[in-house]
This record gives C-alpha cells, structure tokens and sequence, in this order.
DNA sequence: TTTTTTCTGCAAAGACTGTTATATAAAGTA
DNA sequence: TACTTTATATAACAGTCTTTGCAGAAAAAA
C-alpha cells in the first residue's frame, strides 16, 4: 500500500468557506486557497477538477454543515412552530452577522451564469421553504397564528426575508436591525 | 480651442450598467467596457482614476436613474399609501426581473472590502426606508393600514424585504413569485 | 496655413491568473 | 533492504488582467 494523504477534506472545506466568504469566488486566488487550507496543488486539481468545482464542494459543505445547523429548530418539531422560526432566524442572523452569507454571495456573483450553483441554491431554498410551511401549520394547529394566514404565501416570505437578512447583514455590520424587522413581521400573522 | 471629447459619458455609464449586471464586477474586463460602451481607453483612466473609480460612477448613475424611477410612486404622496409601496415593488421587480440588481450584486461582490460601495448602499438604503416610512405614515392617517402598526419596523422589513427580492430574482428568473410574498406581507398589515 | 491643445488608438508593460509537468519524499509490501 | 506506489513541493506555462506610454489625428485659434 502506498502512501497515504495527509490532508483532511473536512477540515480544508471548512477553511476555504471562509476564504470564499471574505474574498468572494473570483478575487479568492488559488495562492491564497493553497496556502490557507495547507492543501497542495496537485492533490487539489485531482480531487475537485477546478477551482470552480472546488467551490461547488465548499458551497455544498457550507449548507451540510452550517445552514442545515439553523434548520435544527425548524425541523425539531417542537410544540410552538411560532418559538421555531424565531430560532432560526436568531441562528441564521448570528451565522451571518461576522461575515456575511457565502450562498447568497455565491448566486450574486456566480448564479446567472452558473448552473450548477443555480440548482445547489434553488434545492436548498425550496427545502426550507417546506420547512416553514411545516412549522406554520404546526403553529395553526396549535391556534398560535390566525387561521385566515396563507401558509405557503407566508412560508415564501420567509424565505424571501431570508434572503434580505444576508444583504442587511453586510451593510450593517453587527446591528441587529433585521432581527427586530423579523419580529415584526411575525408578530403581524401571530394572534 | 481644442478638439472636444467625442463620447458622451450619460450614455457610456448606461451602457456600463448592464455589463456590469450581467459579467459583475470582476468578471467585467477592461476589454469588454471599452468596446462595449465606444469609451477609449486613454480618456476612461483620465475621466474616472481606476475600473473600481468607474464602477462607483456606473452605480451611483444606477441609483439615481433606474432605482430612483422605482420610488417615485412612494414620493407622490398620493392619497394611497399602501398602492404606492405596491407600485414600487411592481416597478423594481420588473426591473431586476430581467438582470438582477446591480447595487445589491455590488454590495455582495465587493461590500465587505469598498468602503464607497458600502457607503453609497447604506445612503440609498437609508433613504429608501425613509420613503417607505412615510408611505406607511400616511396610510395610517388615511386609517388603511391597522393603527397599532409599528411604523419604523415596517419600514425596515420592507427594506429588508426589497434586499431579498434581487437574491429571489436570480434564481427564478421571471416567476414572480416574490410578488405573491410581497403581496402577503401587505395583506398581513392592511385593515 | 500654421500653431496649439486635447483627444484617440495601439501596443506593451508588469503583475497576477488557474493549471500542469517534473522531481523529490514517504510509506507500505515483498 | 529493495521495490512499488502514491503524496508532496517547486517551478514553469500559457493566458489574462489592469494600467500606462507614445505617436498621430483632429479641431479650434491665430
């Protein structure tokens, strides 16, 4: 048996998603990744193909790892869908609030012209909005939102909101604005 | 008196608008902006110091020409309130619709590291957000929207909300619906 | 027409890009 | 210990990037 590697894919993922977050994808030079992620560049263009299939596998670490991590409370089940969705929007704004979204920046920067950061990010985003949709009618049953509430409208606004969350979020540094816009905007559907 | 400058820089900063929207910013060469906008090289580093110098020119030409055109329902002070902010969100949808929304691919393209981007983003928002206030301020009046309404949170919501509007755009490419949200989040705060 | 001043177009500089080829080191097997 | 197989490190490649230098064109004034 020949030698083995000695690098930890889990570990390099990890550390490029903060490369791709600070930098962006395109202004994130293969020097910097290199050097960074203490990964070497012939294992690198043999495991992924390309730097862009490099940031494919980072993107789809990030959402495993990092925003499937703020989905907990939705998915948990929990008696108060309301208490949930607050969760994780709480979850989601801490997340974010050092360094900004890395998926939002992915699909600003590369959706319209990547198709496969297209479908990593509308499959993410379809799923948590059936995550909502759960959690609000979870809490209708529970008669802790009005009755009259269109869930899958409602569900889509939070994603949508979601979405707003990450951009706010790069422009306002560390207030928490958004939070107190997003309990807003529960409060007015709660009874 | 000398030759006179044969380009007209109106023209080349609208021109400027759309490869930027449709490359971003980095993807965008020096190439592509000189034979695209009939610019020439020597005059663009004269006019405007750098690429970056250029882009802060194309975004400010952006918001004052294109996004100010979306909130001139909200600055009429018509007697409706809320079909202003109605009238903006179908004005703004339809023009990102197409492109996606320079100001918000430029703020998370370069917003953590410009500190000019950042700060024409924050003024634009900021004074979005005022719009919005007194649109919601005078549907109150006219007693359209429900009187416990927290004003200033609204407004922020729907600023917020505006943020996720260019992410949602991207991915769905001409589905509208975020209009169906939007309409929603109305619905939620009117009597 | 000549002069003067500015604009224009080309080319090249100088730095940086992602990617691949080559040589060396290391680890397990026989 | 010798051999085989694979990982690592260096360096070079080929291309693109933004920016600047230079020669010539153009237009108004004298």
């Amino acid at each position: 048996m020949p030698k083995q590697a000695q690098y930890d894919l889990p570990e390099i993922l990890t550390y490029a998603v903060d490369i791709f977050t600070e930098q962006g994808y395109t202004k994130a030079s293969m020097e910097e990744i290199i050097a960074r992620t203490q990964f070497n560049r012939r294992a690198f263009y043999i495991e992924f193909k390309s730097k862009q299939g490099f940031l494919h596998a980072v993107l789809k670490h990030y959402i495993e790892h990092q925003l499937s991590a703020c989905q907990d409370s939705l998915i948990a089940r929990s008696d108060s869908g309301t208490q949930a969705i607050y969760d994780y929007f709480n979850a989601y704004h801490e997340l974010i609030s050092q360094q900004g979204c890395l998926l939002v920046n992915c699909i600003s920067e590369l959706g319209r012209n990547d198709p496969e950061v297209q479908s990593i990010a509308r499959h993410y985003y379809d799923a948590l909005q059936l995550c909502f949709i759960g959690c609000l009618e979870r809490a209708q049953k529970h008669q802790q939102i009005r009755s009259e509430i269109n869930v899958e409208s409602v569900a889509l606004q939070l994603t949508c909101f979601t979405q707003g969350f990450a951009i706010s979020s790069i422009l306002q540094g560390g207030e928490d604005d958004v939070i107190i816009a997003m309990r807003e905007l529960m409060s007015s559907i709660e009874i």
